[in-house]
DNA sequence: CTGTTAGCGCCTTCAT
DNA sequence: ATGAAGGCGCTAACAG
């Protein structure tokens, strides 16, 4: 059989009250009686059961981290960052609270279910990353759960998304409109005039906010943008090799193209390499996030740098309330160019 | 107040009990009630209590995977595919199952720690990912928590890391040894002589078993081996890079760098570069693992491919038993040689 | 197929 | 500072 807290009492002469207090520390007890009472533990090899606590107390240790994908380094890094602020009351790390990791893989339904089943967990905290679909009946539904998470008692955060309308969770949001119309002014300013996009995923606020900052940015330039140098696709290398090579397609005489983000660019590096083209010679490419592998592809990336994981490390302290959630419940994170090896001036 | 199980049982003028058949599915129960009670859980907006339901089962439907940092596409490729596999009994994807991923950061301590945290949440099962610590009381107190949480009717599966002794948890392990040969055998048939070696820290499986593929290829060619060839570091790119810098000091006249993984082989490229050496004219490099950026590093890294995602998408199989364990408990993942352009004949 | 009856193991007032 | 007692919300026999 499985010892339980009574079994503890019992061998250290005290009540399932003490050993209660005594494990959860929020409570007086005698210096002795706690020695003797963390003895018997011992001895027993007595672990608490977190379940019984939890239904008992109304609250569990579990803290849901909503992510795309979590083999994406993009949201690897801001689950890692979460989840090192996560510690406990005790304040060691690797402390008393859990990070529950989900991957919705982008799907609304998915996002549904686990923010219901986070619900059910009773999670402490809840904190979403990435970009959010702009689906007006998904973000109802969004706002309805976020809304019953928070009556339940969790703090709901989140992480380079917007702020859901009609709910009071906390937005940390990224810059990605201010990086895109940068990194599109670099290539401006270089002179390149052929400028392809290959963006992510339609119906997606990240999407959306970086193309919008590209058009700004040519817009203020007066270069005028013809659809065709638009190609929408995931947000993964493969999808940024094809979308490429089809965009090479409709114009063969792109001199740049802006990637969604590092992957897509990577991905559209070798469809460039692989039609004959250098870069930064004959096609400049910028990427986006600047996730570690930038520097090190070939040509190193010119990206927009986002600081994942400080944004993410701090959405994680406000999640446990140690931090002040910041003033109006919403905060741009600010990033910052970073011109490297791919981009260069147009051929001519 | 929030609302119960008998709070739906009332409305749908049910007993409790069979309001949680249906929500259970685990029980017949005539159609028409069906409907009833799933009407009145949706009139309710009823949301199932996880610990109350944890606690009178003596399950959880908690997954647990321990991994080094998530942060690292090694361990988030194999944390995404752990859970893709943990679907419910329902058998949709995102379904009932929930990840608790923990960063042990490769301390001894959180990994007991969070075996434990994982035992207190009565975890369905846990995945152990990576390389083990080599410590003997460490390697005891493992296997002691493994035999706990197995007792406890926890699945206890490795990915990546040996058996542990004196447990009957299931083994995935990594063909670490058979893949360090392979990529020094490749280095010595190109012709390459001195060579250095950046192993990964010390103490710990994966490092010792990639090092003595290494040395075993060696020996086998009849090349000795200096000490002064081998560096110690972590399993990433600054440390790569540190330790490259330190053996080019030690020993200008190396013609090629074995890394202890892709990471740390981008490290050493960038110190090479940095010396105004070439790759791979003047100094060969190899890496470890065959992460996706690998392809798009410059040169693309000649490397060891490891089926990561397969893998670990079998160990949370296994962990939910729908995949029987292997014969013996234990399975070697094979990996395969990719040449790319990071290797050729050393300088003359 | 459905209702009744006991707990699951712990926390938390309320006393002492 | 400690003990006693009730209940958190659900599941799992056991009847019927």
């Amino acid at each position: 059989m499985t010892v339980t807290l009574s079994d503890v009492a019992a061998r250290a002469q005290v009540s399932p009250a003490t050993v209660s207090r005594v494990l959860n520390g929020n409570y007086p007890v005698a210096a002795s009686t706690r020695e003797r009472v963390l003895k018997a533990v011992d001895d027993l090899d007595y672990v608490l059961n977190g379940p019984a606590s939890a239904l008992a107390a109304a609250t569990s240790d579990l803290v849901g981290v909503l992510v795309n994908d979590i083999a994406d380094p993009f949201f690897g890094i801001m689950a890692s960052a979460v989840q090192s602020e996560i510690v406990g009351p005790g304040g060691r790390a690797g402390g008393e609270r859990l990070a529950v990791v989900c991957n919705t893989g982008g799907e609304p339904e998915r996002e549904l279910t686990y923010l219901t089943l986070l619900q059910r967990q009773r999670a402490a905290a809840v904190v979403l990353t990435g970009g959010a679909i702009e689906n007006e009946a998904h973000v109802a539904a969004v706002a309805a759960k976020l809304r019953r998470l928070a009556e339940a008692g969790t703090r709901v955060v989140l992480c380079g998304r917007p702020p859901v309308p009609g709910t009071d969770a906390v937005a940390l949001t990224f810059d990605n409109r201010g990086g895109a119309r940068e990194l599109t002014e670099h290539l401006l300013a270089l002179g390149h005039r052929r400028i392809g996009y290959v963006a992510g995923p339609e119906e997606r606020t990240t999407t959306r906010h970086r193309l919008e900052g590209h058009r700004e940015a040519l817009a203020a330039a007066g270069v005028g943008e013809s659809d065709g140098l638009v190609a929408h696709g995931s947000y993964d290398r493969t999808s940024g090799y094809g979308a490429t090579a089809e965009l090479l397609c409709r114009e063969p005489d792109l001199t740049a193209v802006v990637a969604a983000n590092d992957s897509v660019a990577l991905g559209a590096c070798a469809a460039l390499r692989e039609a004959g083209l250098r870069i930064p010679e004959d096609v400049s490419v910028v990427g986006f996030d600047d996730l570690p592998f930038s520097i090190d592809a070939a040509p190193p990336l010119t990206t927009f740098h986002l600081p994942l994981a400080e944004a993410a490390a701090r959405a994680g302290r406000i999640a446990m309330g140690r931090e002040a959630a910041p003033k109006g419940r919403i905060v741009e994170v600010r990033g910052e160019l970073v011109v490297r090896g791919s981009t260069g001036k147009p051929r001519v």
